[in-house]
DNA sequence: ATAAGTGCAAAACATTTGCACTTTG
DNA sequence: CAAAGTGCAAATGTTTTGCACTTAT
């Protein structure tokens, strides 16, 4: 499996460069550079938060015969080795991202599966108070908080029950 | 969250007014009072944030033919119905409980999955922070928030990867 | 009877594991 | 070659669903 699909020279080198990182600090992770792994690490640093599914996807657009267990021990490799982010968005599957992406929090709309992303100071304050408790808030662990966007809370009929779930496979990201 | 615990008259009574309570909340909520819903509530008004699976299992001392569907519907209906809440403690399965008991939150131990109870108002402020933002923390939710309890804290190898996790199937409980 | 609720078996998921085969150092 | 990594298929664990049967109202 190569990189850099051609087109033009400037991209070529900078693919070619990201490939020639990528192998390296997968080397130094221990891991060894197969094709499936370059694969997965590409597919992470072009997407935000994807499922282990979604990047299986992204490497058999390239490279079809790959199996969801090398992609998941990939991703279990690669978190232990502090190269990428596992993330539990409260969404029924495991997200991962780069750990080079700044850390931030997630707030999810229980209705929608909007994400709103939150690289906030407003946790310093819990993370004192839980400190008092002796419980070491993660500080290499990004948080989720459900809640509902502005759109789903206006739309909340009063005192109903919860009615209409929607059942996105791929949520929007708002960034705030 | 006691029951009285010894068997008297006294308890009799008390056990029947709950009975009758459960089925008046049951009826005021649409469903119909059946001996798997009684059951369901009383695993659960036992019992703190109990698994669908120990829920079951608890219906089952009692009347062992009941169903996992049963229980996964009934689970669904109570909390449709506000009865009862359902937890995402990030353990890779949700977790029940009476919404009479008071809203808390959770710090779970990364490491031995200890649950550590918040009643606490350090969200306050992460709450104002991100209603500025158009979105509206859940008032209705358990969060749960990942880090290390002391121990597991102490325990840890400065800087070496994550090794031995612990696979607890019915985490401690910690509370303050 | 009619709608709600149930049990059972099968399906749907995300994820893990066993094992033989292939690649890499 | 030995160790690491891979594919495939089967297994796991949780939760959902289809469907025929039962039970309350």
């Amino acid at each position: 499996m190569e990189r850099n699909q051609d087109s033009h020279a400037t991209q070529s080198r900078v693919e070619l460069e990201a490939y020639e990182a990528a192998e390296h600090i997968l080397r130094r992770a221990g891991c060894r550079p197969s094709p499936q792994r370059l694969l997965v690490l590409e597919a992470l640093s072009r997407g935000d938060h994807l499922s282990a599914t979604e990047v299986l996807d992204a490497v058999r657009a390239v490279y079809p015969t790959a199996a969801p267990s090398t992609v998941y021990r990939t991703l279990d490799a690669l978190t232990g080795a502090g190269l990428i982010r596992a993330n539990d968005l409260g969404l029924g599957r495991t997200h991962y991202e780069m750990a080079a992406q700044h850390l931030h929090h997630h707030a999810v709309c229980v209705d929608c599966q909007t994400i709103v992303h939150l690289h906030d100071d407003a946790l310093r304050a819990l993370s004192k108070a839980l400190a008092g408790r002796d419980f070491h808030l993660a500080d290499d662990r990004e948080l989720t908080f459900p809640g509902r966007c502005g759109p789903c809370q206006s739309k909340r009929p009063s005192t109903l029950e919860e009615s209409s779930h929607a059942h996105d496979e791929s949520p929007h990201t708002h960034d705030h």
